[in-house]
DNA sequence: CCAGACGTTGTT
DNA sequence: GTCTGG
DNA sequence: CCAGACGTTGTT
DNA sequence: GTCTGG
């Protein structure tokens, strides 16, 4: 599956390779992890890079806890968390890179995902929005009607489809996120149907990286070196 | 009809 | 063990 | 995904 | 909101 990636790709060159201008200010991302804002292009307005946050709370969620980080790709329109989002809220997820731990023996390590060139790709995401539920004030006892003011602030979320593993990433994993043809990115965006099969795992490759990534708190340049997996006990 | 769930992964 | 937060 | 918390009352 | 279970 997917539950942690990279980002470090320079802004000018997502903006070429997506079409699209980065909005905000860009940091480089060595272990984007959910719950975090992170960039993505929403189908609505496609020609801007924007930021939401990783975990999808659908519209009708009680409360914004506990979003979705990932949906099957093999029943992503039928659920009823991701149904609608599916048809009409699409998104591509920008990465160069995700991470996925296996236990090959002497403990559960990270290794990272990535083509050889560490070239930018999108994944296959939807997204929501999601709004609170207006409070009803001035019935509360105690309540002093006055700490309530403006409108709530809607929460956009978004998740990264799943599917099975192409052959780079079957020896780590049962599961990996969904990488759209880059031809097909549009046609993601525009509700068309398209290929959700496993990426080839042609010029993809998977290094074995320090266990300081399972830390989401650490986000440096250094944890995509490659570790030594014998070495790392 | 209303009430309650609505997700994934992995592990057992 | 299970939930929440990042 | 992993890391870290996981509780209450009352007092400061 | 929409689907499933009772």
């Amino acid at each position: 599956m997917c539950g942690r990636y990279t980002l470090f790709t320079p802004p000018d060159e997502l903006e070429s390779r997506f079409d699209a201008t980065v909005g905000f200010e860009f940091e480089p991302r060595y272990n984007a992890a959910p719950g975090q804002q992170l960039p993505v292009v929403v189908d609505t307005d496609p020609g801007r890079i924007q930021r939401l946050e990783w975990g999808l709370v659908p519209r009708w969620a009680d409360d914004d806890s506990g979003g979705h980080i990932n949906a099957r790709s093999e029943t992503v329109a039928e659920k009823p968390a991701f149904a609608e989002a599916y048809q009409r809220r699409r998104c591509l997820v920008l990465a160069d890179g995700f991470y996925e731990w296996a236990d090959r023996g002497d403990g559960k390590r990270p290794y990272r995902v990535a083509f050889d060139d560490d070239r930018p790709f999108a994944m296959a995401g939807v997204w929501e929005r999601w709004t609170p539920e207006t409070q009803q004030v001035g019935l509360d006892a105690f309540g002093d009607g006055a700490t309530d003011g403006g409108d709530p602030e809607p929460l956009e979320t978004f998740t990264i489809l799943t599917t099975e593993p192409n052959g780079v990433v079957e020896p780590l994993h049962h599961r990996m996120a969904v990488i759209l043809n880059a031809d097909d990115e549009g046609a993601w965006l525009n509700g068309d149907s398209v290929s959700l099969s496993p990426a080839s795992g042609d010029n993809m490759r998977i290094t074995p990286v320090s266990s300081a990534v399972n830390d989401p708190s650490n986000d440096r340049p250094g944890l995509i070196k490659p570790a030594d997996t014998d070495r790392q006990r």
